[in-house]
DNA sequence: ATCGTATATCGTAAATATACGATAATATTC
DNA sequence: GAATATTATCGTATATTTACGATATACGAT
């Protein structure tokens, strides 16, 4: 039987990856991590933590912020970058539920 | 000052950032979802649930299967594939823990 | 106004991901 | 062992990602 394949992905799908992709690179993971730790960063700050070029890292903070995660807050010359609690929290609600069912084989 | 950029990341950094490449693509979580609803399904399902080619969701399940995240067991001349437990327990654990934090701006 | 600092964007090269038809491999059935 | 069924792999086209130097933009200080 063949079965209609009109429906693609749901919401929570298309959500979910978004989000994942974000996070699909360890330098996008470290600016989590370090923006976890220092609450607020400037550019400047992540690129000297970051083994990477000035330019690599304002990609990576734009598509971090294009995904919502983070928010990056223009001060002056600097721009201040930190986590975008809202986005997180449902971030980590999307993958508690996609973990929680553990009825494996 | 200048730092030294030769630490590059950390394991937690590498394999988070894994873990979610694997989960960077909708059909891949429509997958793990298909595989926790049902526990375990062929590669023939899964791809009549998909809105994909066989040899295109074959792909994805070798990408899933080398994230660690599912397995395959060959039967006859199917295989069944399931979510690896360990692996699950695993990620859940590290996205819990990057998400834990939130003591933002 | 000019200079220096901080950062985003542009242009671009190389690598990787995505998708699919065709084919190969393997097991079951006749 | 020939035919069928199931699935993985190959070959390949296209799109996206990643990385960086160069440049543009915006602000603050002189």
């Amino acid at each position: 039987m063949v079965h209609s394949k009109e429906e693609l992905y749901t919401q929570q799908e298309i959500e979910l990856s978004k989000i994942a992709k974000a996070l699909s690179h360890p330098a996008r993971v470290k600016i989590i991590n370090i923006l976890n730790k220092r609450g607020i960063c400037i550019t400047g700050e992540l690129v000297d933590l970051l083994p990477l070029a000035q330019a690599t890292v304002s990609q990576h903070l734009r598509e971090l912020k294009e995904s919502g995660i983070i928010k990056g807050e223009i001060e002056g010359p600097r721009t201040c970058y930190c986590i975008e609690p809202k986005m997180m929290k449902k971030a980590k609600e999307a993958f508690t539920k996609l973990f929680s069912k553990l009825n494996c084989c």
